[in-house]
DNA sequence: GTCTATACGGTGATAGAC
DNA sequence: GTCTATCACCGTATAGAC
């Protein structure tokens, strides 16, 4: 744990504007989510306390609750810097590869086994939300358009692509197929003995899109 | 199968015998284990206590301990349950579907939108142990033998076809994104608000098998 | 803003009557 | 085998000191 412990008790007349404060507040949020997610995904959802959060997180129970009202605002809170996290990502990935559908496509693809977001960890922790979206409707708007931003994202790609190259299936399906077989991975990756590593998913699923694209190269 | 063997000898001292005792215990914690389910769907996995199991399956709490000595136990006998009714239906289906292997392909796929295994309060609580596989190593070795099982029916079927009539893709690649949509169409089914149907999903997945395989129909 | 101490309720598990 | 009564503990949230 790298301690940079603010010193205590410290006696700022003024010297530190309310917007610092805030920053150091966000960062504190930060610090308990991170430590939320290691705790989750160390012992569980079902097993989360707000004991271990604090021990994780160095910061007192109290406190933990003044910067979140409750365990289930925390948990909250958690979900929602994941999924940012998650669309920042693929979005700016998106926007980088140009106009070229097929290098989109690829890009979107990519991403989704970048280290940052392709983590057993963190796969861990989505499939956790996701086993109690149906019971609480907050996670699932969350994670429901979470997912089909993405799903638009990638069905435009494969119209797009559709239309320049053909293809043996209609754009649905295949965006569905793409997509589906990303999930699919994801899954593996969790539950499966590191029998598929980030890097060979992702040229897999490539290997797909050559496939039902009629493309010279498909990497 | 269910065989009307008696043990000869046995003191039936008047009411009822050890057998049909036996078949009443059984019987019991199915009950109990159902109750679970319907628990975990409704409140999620971290909300589930012994006092929701006992009011929803209408057992007292000292007996619902009784039976499975703990909450841990009784989450881990709840997954067994639902694991080996997935086994036994995708394996009995797959028995059914005969030698041809683009039958038992697509057999394998309609029964994982069966209405019985493809509830979306099945998959909710399959998501619920997912999410909690790395932290429990018995979930996990459940969920990666049973997962690891299917992919194998799935692959030799693939490998069969793939010597029949031909493919697009290597048969490895080929299984890996059919057995992906499979996946990420549960997930799909789950989160998005009703956007696809069972019956829509295992048609799409129908149409991946015939883009992957040169067959006269996919269908 | 940060932390300590504590109240309060709920939860898992036990003992023992029927 | 089944149930009731009960306990000890732990987790959440609050109140208030620094």
């Amino acid at each position: 744990m790298d301690s940079t412990k603010q010193l205590p008790g410290r006696k700022q007349t003024g010297d530190i504007s309310s917007r610092s404060r805030r920053v150091q507040s966000e960062q504190r949020k930060r610090q308990i989510i991170e430590a939320t997610i290691t705790c989750i995904d160390r012992n569980g959802l079902s097993q989360l306390t707000l004991d271990k959060v604090a021990a994780e997180s160095g910061i007192t129970k109290g406190n933990l609750v003044f910067h979140f009202r409750n365990r289930e605002n925390l948990l909250e809170q958690t979900l929602q810097h994941l999924n940012e996290e998650y669309l920042e990502s693929w979005q700016s990935a998106f926007a980088a590869a140009g106009d070229d559908p097929l290098r989109q496509l690829l890009a979107l693809i990519d991403v989704r086994f970048s280290p940052t977001i392709c983590s057993r960890k963190k796969i861990s922790i989505w499939y956790a939300f996701w086993g109690e979206t149906r019971s609480r409707p907050k996670y699932m708007k969350v994670c429901g358009e979470s997912d089909q931003a993405f799903s638009n994202a990638l069905l435009q790609c494969c119209h797009a692509l559709h239309q320049q190259v053909g293809g043996s299936l209609d754009t649905k399906t295949s965006a569905l197929a793409i997509e589906g077989m990303i999930d699919g991975l994801w899954q593996d990756i969790l539950i499966s003995p590191q029998r598929h590593k980030r890097a060979d998913a992702a040229t897999a699923v490539h290997r797909l899109v050559g496939a039902l694209f009629p493309l010279e190269r498909a990497d």
